[in-house]
RNA sequence: GCGCGUGUAGCUCAGCCGGUAGUAGCGCCAGAUUGUGGUUCUGGAUGUCGUGGGUUCGAAUCCCACCACGCGCCCCA
């Protein structure tokens, strides 16, 4: 038997109903942030995410599908979407087009790590981009933006961490500052640790091994060197969140994954999602579009959820089988009531109600359907409903059953 | 990539001090005569016991490898 690859999976009926849920949940939110939608290639030149995501980053260095198109071109799977968003704003000159340029997308990434509850290697993100501006007060709306995506789809109390990382001027004079601090204190921490403080000084802060805690809380805090500017940025940051009656947590210790984050950053983590407990993650990026070669600066910010984490976490009280939930199983008797019925069905249809033509000859193996099917209602028709212009609808939960006519029948579905 | 654990019918599992699997529960299919489900009763189907090797007269049961999933690390969404 051939199986689904590794890291892979199926969503399957019902709960692809919420799946459906929450990408049309997010879809009106951002319409009404005037956020449209932007489609970008699923696989791009590699050299676009090593310079964009970051040569160093373990996502680059070991976790991308990578291989050389015929004709010797190096070409990878895209394991993030911010990269591919900058190009395409560069190539189209989006910049020459007034005002700001907000986008976003939902769509498959691809990473190679160990598959783990909430980890797998085809994995969904949806994710927002606000490119043009370096102004505080857009990420203020972007993070208001993506906790209202959040909420919009069921997420009940996500928690926001919120950082600043500094910039090209002052987070190197950090990470130096760090640097030696840990020379000395080192030697005194779990191994992962002393590794990490030679090759990257910042993972430290992130490190969870409970010994350890007491000294990494005795290490200077990035918050405490960000540069005049970027302090600047975050206090406004801060304040324009809290006028929004936002909660949040400063979490100083927070750092991202991908090198291009720069000043803001901020993080959603829910209870009950297990080790992959983070469910959005985002941040300001400033110098991107540089870095990917382009003369055209693009400052700006985005978040991207973790779609099946989002899922994972409104599924205990959003239930699956209610969304893709059946109206009415018409349960047709004869050949003029199988006729009868289908044109009856396009008229039900035509308002919305989802309606299932039976297939079943018994009225008995018909009902048993129904009830299996868990509808709503049953609709019989037959040689004596059509001799009495009525239709026989049932409250399969109530088992009350009453003739109606066409016109009643109709209005009865929209209470 | 590393460590620990799990892997038996569609699902949840029992069997696991070795003798070729269970009347288990739920589900599925069929029946209890006429156009009415949910309860009840009766009958039925389904497994290369994750895969491949090894030990043994004999392995679902012991050993090894691999695969998948879960948990933790790492990393991140």
């Amino acid at each position: 038997m051939i199986k689904a690859i590794r890291g892979t999976r199926d969503i399957l009926p019902p709960a692809s109903a919420l799946w459906n849920h929450v990408e049309a949940a997010t879809r009106h939110v951002f319409r009404t942030f005037h956020y449209h939608e932007i489609r970008t290639p699923i696989f791009e030149e590699t050299a676009l995410f090593a310079r964009g995501v970051g040569q160093d980053t373990d996502i680059v260095s070991k976790e991308m599908y990578t291989w050389d198109d015929r004709d010797g071109t190096s070409i990878t799977l895209r394991p993030e979407n911010t990269a591919s968003v900058i190009r395409a704003y560069i190539e189209h000159r989006l910049d020459q087009i007034p005002g700001l340029k907000k986008l976003y997308y939902i769509g498959p990434m691809f990473r190679r790590e160990r598959p783990q509850k909430g980890r797998y290697r085809q994995f969904s993100q949806i994710g927002a981009e606000c490119i043009g501006s370096d102004s505080p007060v857009i990420d203020a709306e972007m993070i208001e933006l993506a906790l209202e995506v959040l909420v919009r789809c069921g997420v009940q109390n996500p928690h926001l961490l919120l950082n600043s990382v500094g910039c090209a001027t002052c987070r190197p004079r950090f990470v130096e500052a760090l640097r030696e601090r840990l020379q000395h204190v080192k030697h005194t921490m779990c191994a992962d640790c002393q590794r990490r403080a030679d090759t990257n000084a910042l993972r430290v802060l992130d490190c969870k091994v409970p010994e350890d805690q007491n000294i990494i809380d005795s290490l200077p805090s990035i918050l405490e060197h960000l540069c005049q500017p970027c302090a600047q940025h975050f206090e406004t940051v801060k304040s324009m969140i809290e006028a929004r009656g936002i909660d949040y947590e400063i979490r100083s210790r927070l750092v991202r994954g991908l090198d291009y984050y720069t000043r803001t950053t901020f993080e959603v983590t829910h209870g009950a999602l297990g080790a992959q407990n983070s469910i959005l993650g985002g941040g300001r990026y400033d110098g991107l579009a540089e870095s990917l070669g382009s003369r055209i600066p693009a400052p700006g910010i985005g978040f991207s959820i973790g779609e099946d984490r989002l899922v994972m976490a409104i599924e205990e009280h959003v239930k699956a089988e209610d969304l893709a939930r059946l109206d009415v199983f018409l349960i047709a008797l004869g050949d003029a009531a199988l006729k009868h019925a289908a044109l009856l069905a396009r008229d039900l249809r035509a308002q919305g109600i989802s309606v299932e033509l039976s297939a079943d000859h018994k009225v008995k193996r018909a009902m048993e359907t129904a009830n299996k099917l868990n509808a709503r209602y049953a609709l019989i028709l037959g040689d004596n409903e059509i001799a009495a212009g009525v239709y026989a609808l049932k409250d399969m939960a109530s088992g009350e059953q009453q003739n109606l006519s066409k016109s009643a029948l109709l209005s009865a579905f929209n209470a």
